[in-house]
DNA sequence: GACTGGTTAGTAAGCATTTACTTACAATTG
DNA sequence: CAATTGTAAGTAAATGCTTACTAACCAGTC
């Protein structure tokens, strides 16, 4: 094998292993029998075990896909589309978790265990995005379309709902999927804008 | 130092370690040196760093006033007083990672290696007190109070954007704290009972 | 095509530390 | 004195990382 087919190998075998007992619970011999490898290649291609860990951040980094995201998003806010946005919000959310869950996984292990560069990306997924939404939010807020509060209120709330209902049903196999995501969401984004009072 | 108050200050120094860095990345070595004393000490008192671990689950789950807990909801839930209601879990959620953030961070930790303990206690908050909220949901649906949906999705969205932000602030330590909780509180519950629809 | 020299992917074995955990023994206290 | 709280100094296994070595490949030259 390529080292360069080699190297990338290793990074995936190693977010799984990552991504399931943390870094500190995985041990570099694990991660080359994972691999069919001796535990010399590891260190062939990363210095450290450190190194194989900011390779695997910075790879996650680099695969994100921010910028596909915020063309999508780009469209609804040229539209006015605060459902739309909203929704697509939401939508990615649950879809990141559904197909990347070792992401996910990964990032908050890394978060917790304080490393940089996770909370980099977590920042940079998080305040990149964020700042271009909560312009828009505040433009919607001063024509009178959204009801005045911080825009950041309004961010926790769609992200929130979401976030929460993935972790339980994704992270911790919590919830039984009695209900699609797909139900999920267009609940999620009912009572975001109009409330849960039954009034209507 | 009586053999009680000591079991309690490791079960404490564990506490504040584990929650940093989690089970596999704290040794008993540090713990022993956080609490002044020797390795064999945590051994005389814990036959195995898994079985202070163990301690550490229980002692949260016996100090999670639970029952309390319960006991407020009750009397929002009596009073048909859905927006109390949803204020009280609100508050409570931040409330709770502000006082005892350690213990949410050893939580998740403890839940993302695996430990089956702490996914027991998640289920027994999540699933115990969501239970009874739950069957309060459906009857609000049904007496025409709130938006007829899965009652999951509500408590999701109640707890999800509360979960939401209190991770970014007190875990993250993301959010300036520009707002006070009580101002989030109050713009959360408003959003959730009305929307963000600005036609108000 | 066969020989040569150098780079590269791979291994087996082990080294130095660290880790969870133990044992043998001292100091203190009721 | 006898139980309890403590320590110092270990042990065996595991862990991150290294070393010494082999096998395959891939030019270029004869």
């Amino acid at each position: 094998m390529s080292g360069e087919d080699r190297r990338r190998q290793l990074i995936e075998v190693a977010i799984d292993l990552f991504s399931k007992k943390g870094f500190g619970g995985t041990t570099t011999r694990e991660i080359a029998a994972a691999a069919g490898v001796t535990e010399a290649i590891i260190f062939r291609h990363f210095a450290t075990k450190q190194d194989l860990y900011t390779a695997i951040l910075d790879f996650i980094g680099s695969t994100s896909g921010l910028d596909t995201w915020l063309a999508e998003a780009g469209i609804f806010m040229d539209g006015n589309d605060d459902e739309g946005l909203f929704r697509l919000i939401v939508t990615k959310i649950l879809e990141t978790h559904r197909t990347e869950s070792r992401f996910e996984r990964l990032m908050i292990h890394a978060a917790l265990e304080g490393h940089e560069l996770a909370v980099m990306h977590h920042n940079q997924m998080s305040l990149g995005i964020g700042a271009r939404i909560k312009e828009y939010v505040k433009r919607r807020q001063q024509e009178g379309a959204l009801i005045q509060c911080e825009p950041e209120t309004i961010l926790f709330s769609v992200c929130g709902a979401a976030q929460f209902y993935a972790m339980q049903k994704y992270m911790y196999q919590l919830s039984e999927d009695r209900f699609s995501d797909e139900q999920m969401i267009n609940n999620f984004v009912r009572i975001l804008m109009h409330g849960v009072g039954g009034g209507q």
